[in-house]
DNA sequence: TCACATTTGTCCGTATGTATC
DNA sequence: AGATACATACGGACAAATGTG
């Protein structure tokens, strides 16, 4: 009799790639592996975990895709802990909505209601340096903008340095993924430059707002602003769907 | 993936396995493979796409760990397309939380902000299915709690069974991920008969009111049942740590 | 109940490509 | 430029699981 505190077995025994995967992991979320440490070579993995190589390869798959390693070639090459994570979920979230498991409202109204509560959060928690920030990244939208040239990268990363201001590290990861997700989507449209304008103007609004700590308005101000951009991207989408038909 | 038209060649040149992937992502795209229907074994996909066993293995891997395919053993088993790639981001985001060491009160924080939003979306987009699917579980775990068991996994099936109601797939994937972090913390709790019962009767409250569809009341009390919740999860948190030193 | 066929899971050995020194 | 160390890929083999007659 095998102990087991369970009454039952599980179904599906785990493969040895599995146990490999999951032990690395392991060591990862302890902290025994970190960022930038290089694993041992496929053929060193297999004669630790006493297992043949194709077994390792298909654990170092799973990580890979997991965004937990990267892999390089050559000498002194081999799996390096890297952590990617957020754009494997973003990659994911992608795959889902070109499914259309997700469509394309349930995200933008997922992420206007988490970015209204992210920028209460925000508000509240905000310290010198993330206005610092904040204002930084508007100035140099603005700059952009104003010498003809879109401020894509600027007005995602807004957004970003929104959330981590909220001080949680639960938002920061989720509207890391979307907003991914969402830039991938503008990314496809073409450069308008009065659009980009309006971005940066609606993003300083909300800013300045920030920094009264005046919540209400703030927050109008972000909802106003997100409602624009969810039918803009909606326009882009249907515009995909026609193409792949 | 849809293509873009870029200026420079990809530095890394694309794997064979992940060709293979890519490809057959794109038949389900295209929904010339659709969920339910059958791939051919390895043996036959190795043959048709003149590679090695090992490399559809990999390629395999890949849209398992994607949630595109799912993969049987034995006689008239082999891959077979499934749609549960939701699930796969959950798993991602969980481990995405898990990876960043995020504190207790990030997390339970996050969950209260989050259902709360859920639960009024829940309460606008419900249908008779979902109201008895809720039904169903409060009356299942009031039976296990009359009969002197702790109804641990009822009372988590409801917030994730509230989250699905809210028809809104990017809110069941976050609660999913975090209530499986909160799931966790609580298995490692005594027992407590009473505390389950109290949970049993707050569900049952805020199901009366979600039914009513009275949003300020029922989400008033999803807030103080979560607060409630949050509180004794930290108790846990304070005494586990306790117990390392 | 048992034997059998099918398919995944795992192993070994080998060859090739590639990046680094 | 050549040697080295690593991933990538190939081919053949057996074990283990699983559904069927």
């Amino acid at each position: 009799m095998v102990e087991s505190e369970t009454l039952f077995k599980p179904i599906k025994v785990r493969r040895a790639f599995e146990e490999i995967s999951a032990e690395i992991k392991r060591q990862i979320f302890k902290g025994i592996l970190k960022p930038g440490d290089k694993l041992p070579s496929e053929v060193e993995l297999a004669r630790q975990f006493n297992v043949a190589r194709q077994t390792v390869r298909e654990a170092l798959r799973i990580l890979e895709l997991s965004g937990f390693i990267t892999i390089q070639k050559g000498p002194d090459g081999g799996p390096i802990i890297s952590d990617t994570i957020s754009s494997s979920i973003s990659n994911s979230l992608l795959d889902a909505i070109l499914l259309r498991s997700i469509s394309l409202d349930e995200l933008t109204t997922a992420r206007l209601e988490i970015e209204k509560v992210v920028l209460n959060y925000a508000i509240e928690n905000a310290v010198d340096e993330d206005i610092e920030r904040l204002r930084d990244n508007v100035l140099r939208a603005r700059k952009k903008v104003a010498s003809n040239i879109v401020a894509s990268t600027e007005n995602v990363e807004f957004h970003r340095l929104l959330a981590k201001a909220s001080k949680n590290l639960v938002f920061v990861i989720v509207v890391e993924s979307i907003m991914t997700v969402v830039a991938d989507f503008l990314s496809r449209l073409q450069p308008d430059l009065e659009k980009s304008w309006q971005v940066v103007e609606a993003h300083e609004e909300i800013l300045e707002e920030l920094i009264r700590r005046r919540k209400e308005v703030s927050i109008a101000l972000l909802e106003k602003h997100l409602l624009e951009v969810k039918s803009r991207l909606q326009e882009i989408y249907d515009k995909l769907i026609q193409e792949q038909d």
